[in-house]
DNA sequence: CTTGAGTGTTCAATATGTTGAACGTTGTTC
DNA sequence: GAACAACGTTCAACATATTGAACACTCAAG
């Protein structure tokens, strides 16, 4: 976005002085004091003081002491989010009518830039070291729901994604060039289901498909089946792809693909 | 809030606005135009226009052809306040660690004025016909979650939050009044857990706990068992019971209570 | 106890965001 | 195809939000 090119372009600036602040909080780990906030964005302290004072009434901050945290307000924004995704719904109902399903973790996500974000997860009975918590986000190209996504897309729009490279690798075994993510995508595109070979945390191995919604064309979300299993044998995983596909294109019929 | 009574006490116009189309989006059951927000919000059609192509900028609102819904970025701040909940995560560590927990569906809520907010959950494996989403808010005095955090806090305060009397029912047992709602929170700090007995949904019968930490006084979190069974027997309500004050002193041991 | 540094809060002058009017676009009706 | 209504977009005049300066408060150091 050219920034004031034209009238018309110019962000309200204090709404996204606002959202700047929300951002800090998220990422801080602890409470922020107005003078924080007033450093931190290079903001004069009085207005600082009124935003954050106009956040809190809102309920997006909340004072603890002298400082501020995040507030609940935005778990409404955030229900409704995911609440809005009838995929995500697709899922719930589908977990609820499928026993089979319950042993390993199934997850689903949409794509966001270039990170896939978690709509809806849920953990199987074996464990598996890790949580996926609805609105994580994790570098598409590691993940099985975002290879799968990503091999639905035109080959230049994954490059565009890509064109400073790929984000720091999670493990040994994490894709780390574009040329290679790119044969991946070729194999899942001939597979029919993608892999996570222990590219975002050892041990755990995770296949996954493309949900598509009625357009047919690209992907609007990635169903995934994760399990914990350091030396997974070919044919376990040949299984579990057959059932990610069989899922995956449940789905998709029940959203009119 | 007494408005415009002194300077600062006003509100950042422009953040409230944005904060108002961002509760109308995420009420709305369909894609907004920009007339529908000025319309609703009384805006002037131009003022309509820059919050939202601001908000859209920056991620908070997403365009579908020429109208708006909720983007994605409220996820951001939603992980951040979820993941800032070290209760949560202790609620995660129990479900890995706990395989006998795994029948029955687990709540973890919050209290946000007189409702509860959901910021963890694990659906069982006996299905409840209910999704509990993070983020979803429901009447605290009906939920059992709700239930156990109210009888941990002062009658006055309480009495505070009900001054005009109780939400609208959602079922045929829904407590009504104020004084029944107070016998109930007797019958809690009595027993040492509370029962939603198809208070919100028919059929649904939850037993709570409240979680403490460090501090040790109020609640800071509600912890839930649910089943459906519409004519659970009274020992097994008993055990439930159990079974929930244990793994609530359980995360409140880990959070230092 | 005093002093100094850093914080939060207030308010009128000033810089600038808001918005009414105008215009272009789109879709529906006749 | 024309006319009309409702929409989205643009921009300069004007209403008002922002902020520098000042002050009150709190806490730590000496």
């Amino acid at each position: 976005m050219s920034a004031d090119e034209h009238h018309a372009t110019k962000d309200v600036p204090a709404v996204s002085r606002a959202v700047a602040i929300l951002d800090l909080a998220a990422r801080s780990d602890e409470p922020l004091t107005l003078a924080d906030v007033a450093r931190a964005l290079g903001l004069p302290k009085s207005s600082a003081h009124g935003l954050c004072a106009t956040l809190a009434n809102l309920g997006l901050l909340r004072r603890r002491g002298g400082a501020f945290v995040l507030g609940g307000h935005v778990m409404r924004w955030a229900n409704a989010f995911a609440a809005r995704s009838d995929v995500a719904e697709e899922f719930s109902r589908l977990w609820d009518e499928t026993p089979a399903l319950r042993v390993e973790t199934l997850t689903l996500t949409i794509l966001d830039g270039a990170d896939v974000v978690y709509i809806a997860s849920r953990h199987g009975e074996d464990p598996l070291g890790i949580t996926f918590r609805i609105g994580m986000r994790l570098p598409a190209a590691f993940t099985a729901t975002g290879k799968a996504m990503l091999s639905t897309m035109e080959i230049n729009e994954v490059r565009g994604l890509y064109r400073r490279g790929l984000p720091a690798p999670m493990t040994e075994r994490t894709v780390r060039t574009l040329d290679v993510l790119e044969e991946e995508l070729d194999e899942v595109r001939r597979r029919g289901f993608s892999i996570d070979d222990h590219q975002v945390r050892d041990g755990m191995v995770c296949v996954g498909a493309p949900v598509f919604d009625f357009s047919g064309e690209r992907a609007i979300g990635g169903f995934a089946i994760s399990i914990l299993d350091p030396n997974v044998e070919t044919d376990r995983i040949a299984t579990l792809g057959a059932d990610v596909i069989r899922y995956a294109r449940l789905l998709s019929q029940r959203l009119g693909s």
